[in-house]
DNA sequence: TATGAATGAGAATTCATTCAT
DNA sequence: AATGAATGAATTCTCATTCAT
């Protein structure tokens, strides 16, 4: 029943392939109007959530009648679909990137938290709707949400792999819970999201690497003192 | 529009204190019942967000009709509040004591984050309604939940200042930001509330302890290799 | 999820049973005021369609506002439900009864006649509703009105099995389709309905014995001549 | 309003005379591709009804856009305008040929039977509309389907005129009314497009013939025996 | 305290129709 | 002939809140 214009593969595969669908060349209009309004709505999302944000502001942002919208996407939720699926598409691909490359379990975990702390501007507003309305769109019924799921777990493989390569060779102390760990970096990463604006005294490239001193090293001086299990 | 039912301190002081407010010794039925209908709520709230949860269920959950509920509290946006202020009035005061207690700022500090993983169980609903709904609550309209702001910069400055007294002695590396590092802290901690469930495989004192761990020297081993700034 | 506002039991059993849902005596406002609200809605569903006729107008027959009429039902398809329905129940019942009590074939066939063109009046506008929207409800997803597809084949299933026994007994002429002939019947009973007026020339009664001398004696004087297969 | 575009002579005359207004022998793809249109869009009609039919779908039946369709059409009532006077002009002109040839009243009424059954294969998406839409379009503003009614009327007096000549020359019964006998036959034909299909053990001819035995030598065996007025 | 009927201001969505290209 | 973006009015439904009983 969703044709042509729920073009969100989100739904059958776990990270959207976009721009594909459009015939050939893209003469651009077409695409670009929808992904303009893509973009309007994310803002609004993450300035207001997503339930608080209606269908008449976003199609106001946009210049025209709420009923428009319709033209472009079935729903309120496929709008947000789009935002979603197309940052987890992104840091997704970035983070295979990192590991196809290879390298030491530390130097591949800087790495991607560079790429975490990375996203943090191009994918502010989709950042921040995922924490915040995660939950509730999760909650919606259809499962239409459900790679969100898919996809985070994809992600935690891949870091869990990495910190437990990282204790195999001596890397990262050995009593601390992988697991544990990953989720612990990924939140503080994100989390970010709340609180940085660009342009302050740090960019998103500072933040990394303050992060990567006290994550690798910690806050404390002079010899490491806590207990290893 | 705040008569007698809305109890809420809240807006007039950072943290309201509870209790105080009812007719003396009064711990009769209805302010138990009060407090139970605001457990309710609360767990609605965390579950499906503020917005999301109607009244209708609230009262529902409670066993009684939603109109009913107006007997208790003047609106839904008074019973987050109380939510929230509950919250927030038990964790200033925690923080309050162990800051008058004195001591190392390490040990205040770790202590801190103890109290911090602490509340994790006994207040999950009302930390989780803080990180969903935190946006949206601030964005509405009459300042009834400035008080959130006020608290939390008041936390903001305990925290701060014994990560500088910290680096002051020498106990923390200099090179990082307290204000930073604060907020990441704070966001590491309250953010575990998404995943923790209690009588997993760690309860959240040895979550504490791991993330002190952590925190304090790093996921590396061996010579502390970071530079500083 | 449909609990006490969706009183239909119409979704699970063929035919609902009324009233007893209510409370013991049922002082009646309650059960009183749906039902009013219900025969309201039937009036306009059979003079305007299902479709054509919007929840605004049947508040408003009703003096409420529409938003009102979702107090007392969940949504225009419960309304439209309970008024099939009930007519279903009840029709149903009296057919039973009809056979409960037995007889010639002729003559119980002559009874059902009768009581099709008495539903005339009782429930012309329920008989409408069916007779034109009987498509759409069916074509409804959820399978909401499965239950009028099964009401219609036991009804079918009296009809033929009297048909039936009367060829068998000799009574009616055995070169006719038994199924076939149940459709005519029925059609032609409940198809009056879109111009039968109550105080015109001839009553239902009146109504049921011109059909039934034609049906059973057909339109032509002199010897039966047509062939029997 | 009514611009070229608009065809239907239906709102002039009671039965519209088509394929006169196209311009002389263009017997081409601009008509044809009309008439192609006006049939998807009938089937639809038919199966969803009237209302619930989009002119999206109608158009995503033929392959094209919805806008596209006001190439052909001024409205949606045009086209439904169109199928329903295209089958009235037809079976009215039958019934007329019919008459022209004369007869005995038996003969005629049986032919009239006939011809009804026999439309009910070709036209059935018409009759079906009709069926259950016809008090929705009478009911629209603009008298733009009062032709359905004139057609109606004309029709009634051919059959009521048979009915009573039968009486008089004593063929039919005496006590029964015309009127109302009429209607009965008329219902129960038409009627029978809600459930009959094409391909099954009975034909339209077999159903004619059917219902002719039955509707003049009625049901029951042996002697005539109901009353006479 | 509780009920339950009603309010009223929106919410998302639908859809026939228009029109510049 | 056809496209596709947009309109605008209407529709069903939601829900916090009020209030007489």
């Amino acid at each position: 029943m969703n044709t042509r214009k729920d073009s969100g593969g989100a739904t059958t595969t776990p990270v959207r392939r976009r721009g594909a669908t459009k015939r050939a060349a893209s003469s651009g209009s077409a695409s670009e109007r929808r992904d303009h309004l893509v973009k309007l709505a994310a803002e609004l999302f993450a300035r207001k959530g997503f339930q608080a944000t209606t269908v008449r502001e976003i199609a106001e942002e946009a210049g025209i009648l709420s009923g428009s919208l319709y033209h472009h996407f079935d729903s309120k939720e496929t709008i947000v679909d789009e935002v979603l699926s197309t940052f987890l598409h992104d840091i997704v691909g970035r983070y295979r990137a990192v590991l196809e490359q290879g390298g030491e379990p530390r130097t591949i975990l800087s790495e991607m938290v560079r790429i975490g702390f990375g996203t943090l501007e191009p994918h502010r507003a989709a950042i921040t709707v995922m924490q915040n309305d995660w939950n509730y769109l999760r909650s919606l019924p259809g499962g239409r949400f459900d790679y969100l799921v898919k996809a985070e777990d994809e992600v935690e493989r891949m870091w869990v792999e990495q910190i437990k390569r990282g204790q195999a060779v001596g890397q990262f102390r050995p009593d601390v819970d992988p697991k544990l760990t990953y989720r612990m970096i990924r939140d503080t990463i994100w989390v970010t999201v709340r609180w940085f604006r660009p342009g302050g005294r740090l960019d998103t490239a500072a933040l990394a690497e303050h992060y990567v001193a006290v994550l690798f090293d910690g806050l404390a001086t002079g010899e490491r003192t806590t207990q290893r299990a």
